[in-house]
RNA sequence: GGAGCGGUAGUUCAGUUGGUUAGAACGCCUGCCUGUCACGCAGGAGGUCGCGGGUUCGAGUCCCGUCCGUUCCGCCA
């Protein structure tokens, strides 16, 4: 028998015990006479003791270990000498007296010390994740993650929800993120590709009359990384028939408030209920669709102040249809030049032309622009931004969504910079109203927001065919602490609407039927009004365990260039094995 | 595809204006130590300064190129 306990359990309870434990030498520290020896297992760990005049052979035996050599001891559990107790330890109280020990296996010195919250890089940490995983950082997070994936099987159970597998190979369907191309042995010529999500499945299973569908779903996406994605990712993918908007909202709402009552306890859930904020006002206000609304720092609307300026920056752009923002920094007026600068940057990078300013010092307003700005104009300004002495505001004058987009990027770095988060909180906005389409600029016409199934507004169906970029969707994104943690719709069940919608996006009947004809199909063999949403799940952890990172939450991560530094894939394979899929390789 | 930051001992980093033998901490090795728990003490080993080229009497340091990592933009229905 390897153990009787493990390295987290034993007190003073056991005390006078014969135990066995087995698991990693986290320390070892060697007084000549006595040596101590911390053992490691996923439970914690615990002392023991080698004394040479309780048995001399252990002791010798254990001169010769090192850190992260597996052992089996055997010994007594006894209380530790007055004094000696260990109140950081589970296990504190006592130590084992080591009666025998036996060396599992012997490790080599680690790239990295294992027992250490120090910082290492993150690709030695990838490179040997099995050994990161040892550590407690990750140890605690993959327990969270455990944790947390089980209470929602069991709330959505409670809710009546039915787990359903979807296939991970299904047909390609390209709308949308790239998708990793899986090749077919028996088909040449043709692919299966991996899933960005189970939409389309889903929706078949409320076709089914599955009537409340969820899935822990894994998702795959061949686009470039970020801190927070990965190629393959994990969803908490759900869908219901016979709901309203409000009815999936108010359910997530409740289970999302569980969670995070249950996983993070010293948490404070500052929004209850949750915030709900139209597109529109989400970005006007704070210059993004998924807001931190943990924090004030408003943008404001000023395009009626300046819209006859003589500063043709902020006229033209408003005869133009687009909008002059602006945002108040506090105590911004003492920034230094480089800083302003550099805020310049941020919204160079976000597609602003520049970014003008003014601050107010003295009671007198300056900066660059002044001068092209009457009095009243000013006056306005200062009334509307509510600015006060010492701030600073940064204008963004362009198209609405740029604009917007530009300062909110500013409100964040402001955030940032000034320690205006607070990381105890939490705040989930519902954002809603999403417009159905935006325009691609790339393609050259409409492209679905969400998704091609996305169901317009009741009251916009009329503008499907004249206005579609007016039209409002039945959508709704989750924001938490500013990430977007989660986002779904209320589907079309109609014919009719459905292909208005393909209209629009210039899908023609043939593309329909060829790349989304089984759900067409299926829909016409009597559609449940239906609708959905899906849980970023890695985001989500990460956001309650405060990791920076995505990574942190998965066990086997890729890095952002989508390898795996563990395994060395993706890999090249046999040529016989590439003949095979009848696939040939073009030559460089 | 683009931009920023980084790459120096096993690890995390420092390295001044270009100047002698490239340092620190932790880790590792050896010895001593019977109550430590980040044990302590003494000693020691350990470096292609990512790679290639250039400037220079002299390059970790400056320049060019390149590779790798990371963050952000594009992209992500």
């Amino acid at each position: 028998m390897y153990r009787t306990h493990t390295c987290g359990e034993l007190t003073a309870e056991q005390k006078g015990k014969k135990v066995t434990l087995s698991g990693w030498v986290n320390r070892r520290r060697d007084h000549g006479g006595l040596i101590f020896i911390d053992l490691r297992d996923r439970y914690g760990i615990t002392q023991v003791v080698f004394d040479p005049s309780n048995d001399k052979d252990s002791h010798t035996i254990a001169d010769d270990i090192r850190p992260e050599f597996v052992l089996k001891i055997e010994g007594l559990v006894r209380i530790r000498p007055a004094d000696q107790e260990n109140s950081n330890m589970n296990t504190g109280a006592i130590e084992i007296l080591g009666g025998g020990i036996e060396i599992l296996s012997r490790a080599k010195t680690p790239p990295f010390e294992i027992d250490s919250d120090k910082p290492v890089s993150e690709d030695l940490r990838l490179k040997y994740r099995y050994l990161d995983l040892r550590r407690d950082r990750m140890k605690r997070n993959l327990i969270v993650r455990h944790k947390l994936i089980k209470m929602i099987r069991d709330l959505m159970d409670e809710e009546g929800f039915l787990e359903v597998e979807t296939p991970v190979m299904i047909k390609g369907t390209p709308e949308g993120s790239r998708e990793y191309v899986v090749p077919s042995r028996n088909y040449p010529g043709k692919f299966f590709v991996l899933p960005q999500s189970p939409q389309q499945l889903k929706q078949l299973l409320m076709v089914a009359g599955i009537d409340k569908y969820f899935q822990i779903a894994r998702c795959f996406r061949d686009e470039d990384q970020r801190g927070d994605r990965q190629p393959e990712f994990t969803q908490l993918d759900m869908e219901m028939s016979f709901v309203s908007e409000e009815d999936i909202m108010n359910l997530n709402e409740k289970l999302v408030t569980k969670v995070i009552q249950e996983i993070t306890p010293d948490k404070e859930l500052v929004t209850k209920p949750f915030a709900k904020l139209t597109w529109h006002d989400a970005m006007s206000t704070y210059g993004s669709d998924k807001p931190d609304i943990r924090y004030e720092l408003h943008l404001s609307d000023v395009s009626d102040i300046v819209s006859g300026s003589e500063f043709k920056v902020f006229s033209g752009t408003v005869a133009s249809g687009g909008v002059v923002k602006a945002l108040r920094i506090p105590d911004g007026a003492e920034m230094p030049r480089s800083e302003v600068d550099s805020f310049e940057d941020l919204a160079k990078q976000h597609g602003a032309k520049g970014l003008a300013w003014i601050s107010l010092k003295d009671g007198e307003i300056k900066g660059p622009i002044v001068k092209f700005l009457s009095e009243k104009e000013l006056s306005d300004i200062k009334d509307r931004t509510e600015v006060e002495e010492g701030d600073l505001i940064f204008f963004a004058a362009d198209k609405f969504e740029t604009a917007c987009t530009v300062l909110g990027a500013a409100r964040a770095k402001v955030a940032e910079k000034q320690g205006l988060i607070d990381n105890n909180k939490i705040a989930l906005a519902w954002i809603v109203d999403f417009p159905l389409f935006e325009w691609s600029e790339e393609e050259g016409k409409l492209t679905s927001s969400h998704h091609p199934f996305t169901a317009p507004k009741d009251d916009d169906l009329d503008l499907l065919e004249k206005e579609p970029e007016k039209v409002k969707a039945k959508a709704y994104d989750l924001a938490m602490n500013g990430v977007e943690i989660g986002g779904g719709s209320i589907r079309i069940h109609n014919p009719d609407v459905q292909s208005k919608v393909f209209d629009a996006l210039k899908i023609s009947k043939e593309d329909a039927k060829e790349r989304f004809g089984h759900l067409l199909e299926a829909f016409s063999y009597g559609a449940p009004p239906h609708g959905g949403i899906a849980w970023g799940l890695d985001r989500f952890i990460m956001l309650l365990l405060d990791e920076p990172n995505i990574r942190e939450v998965i066990a086997f991560p890729k890095d952002q260039k989508s390898k795996d530094l563990l395994t060395g894939a993706p890999s090249e394979l046999p040529k016989d094995q590439i003949a095979e899929l009848h696939i040939s390789l073009s030559k460089e």
